[in-house]
DNA sequence: CCGTTAGTGCGACAACAGTTGCGTTAGGAT
DNA sequence: ATCCTAACGCAACTGTTGTCGCACTAACGG
């Protein structure tokens, strides 16, 4: 997981309740207006999100600071992203929506010690959205399903990691792509996130070899 | 982790800082009154935590809330436990000074594949201590403290599954017990916890597995 | 048994989270 | 250019979280 960057164009943001691709054709929902105003509040929401987080933390985070810093009302950001969770999830989806492609090295260890690596700068930056989504993750389930998404979006794109071992003939055909992602990744989120250790630069290395060599052993074929 | 256990003995509780083994040598620092009235708060309110997470789930469990069902007064709990992490903590901290030891089944695989049954019934038994404690965790330091403290000592009780495993000659000597061990387990908490799939019956044997099968092919003897 | 005071009960208080009703502004369609 | 109304600003409100000062009760030492 890398950073979301953010793209202040004229999306619409997640107060748009699951409409469908053609809005004119539903005549019973109201019309809705994402063009200046609107996106321009998401803009200056979310940007503020961001610079709360970087300045205070994320225990400064608080719907009325980011409402402050944005220059609006408490009540468009409760309206429009209804909590905390409610923003960061926004944020995430704004930054999951580019087209991220996994490192391409030339061999499966050296792949998946590229993702390692993202994921290890991703979390031990400071401060660390990604570690603030995980946390917030637990009290809103915006957060939580939009965190949801987003690993599987990435899990998703990451099979072609695998698909590429396959194809050089460094794995047998028919391996657990997911559970071979999983088992790589999963240290490092145990070590970051869970047990709190101190940050190993080292273990994105060694928790992707681990990975490899349980593969090569067949762990994740039939 | 398994739920911890209530012993209703005479334990002071955590608000006792830090306090030497012996308090009467202390001249400086306030005498301690460990007896029957304290003890007697801290069983209620530690019995009120543990059956209004049960009741009403991680979400009922508010600090006001458990002071109702315990009998006593808002402001005792703020002051000893000082939020509901503290209060989280403190229910471990008496579960997790049992005499837990890993099951011994004869194998390195069993045994891991034993310890991951234990992890998974833990996380997935509603409501779970576990799932809530590390949810907590993300809000409340002592809560988090309490949460390390108690994975270190789990983890360094299970290093004794990885010397089985080499005396029987099923590892080569020199094996780095505690990264074999978070790969076993890793998976289990990346699923439950962060992921949020749905239960997989198998996944606790199949991370065993390759756990091992990555052990066997030397991933931990660096 | 008595004196000291740690621990608790009580009420008042501030700060924050979140909602509601209503008036105003500005997007978008005609 | 005009109309409709989505989106916003504003203020007042409720409920929850956490703190503080003071009085009181009971644990522990003598």
């Amino acid at each position: 997981m890398e950073s979301p960057r953010m793209a202040t164009g004229n999306r619409t943001g997640p107060s748009t309740p699951s409409t469908p691709s053609t809005p004119s054709a539903t005549p019973g929902a109201p019309a809705r207006r994402p063009g200046g105003r609107t996106a321009r509040t998401r803009a200056l929401v979310l940007d503020a999100v961001r610079a709360q987080l970087v300045e205070h933390g994320y225990d400064g985070l608080t719907v009325d600071a980011v409402a402050d810093r944005a220059g609006v009302h408490r009540t468009t950001v409760y309206r429009r992203w209804q909590d905390v969770g409610g923003l960061l999830a926004d944020l995430l989806t704004l930054g999951a929506d580019d087209d991220w492609q996994p490192a391409d090295t030339g061999t499966l260890l050296g792949d998946l010690a590229a993702l390692n690596h993202e994921v290890h700068a991703s979390l031990t930056e400071q401060p660390s959205i990604a570690a603030a989504l995980i946390a917030v993750s637990f009290r809103s389930p915006q957060a939580a399903e939009a965190l949801r998404d987003f690993w599987e979006g990435r899990y998703a794109q990451c099979e072609t990691v695998v698909d590429r071992a396959v194809v050089r003939g460094e794995l047998p055909p028919g391996a657990d792509a997911r559970a071979l992602l999983v088992a790589a990744t999963a240290p490092l989120y145990h070590h970051l996130v869970l047990l709190r250790s101190a940050p190993d630069p080292e273990l994105p290395d060694r928790a992707a070899r681990t990975a490899v060599l349980a593969a090569s052993a067949g762990a994740f074929t039939g």
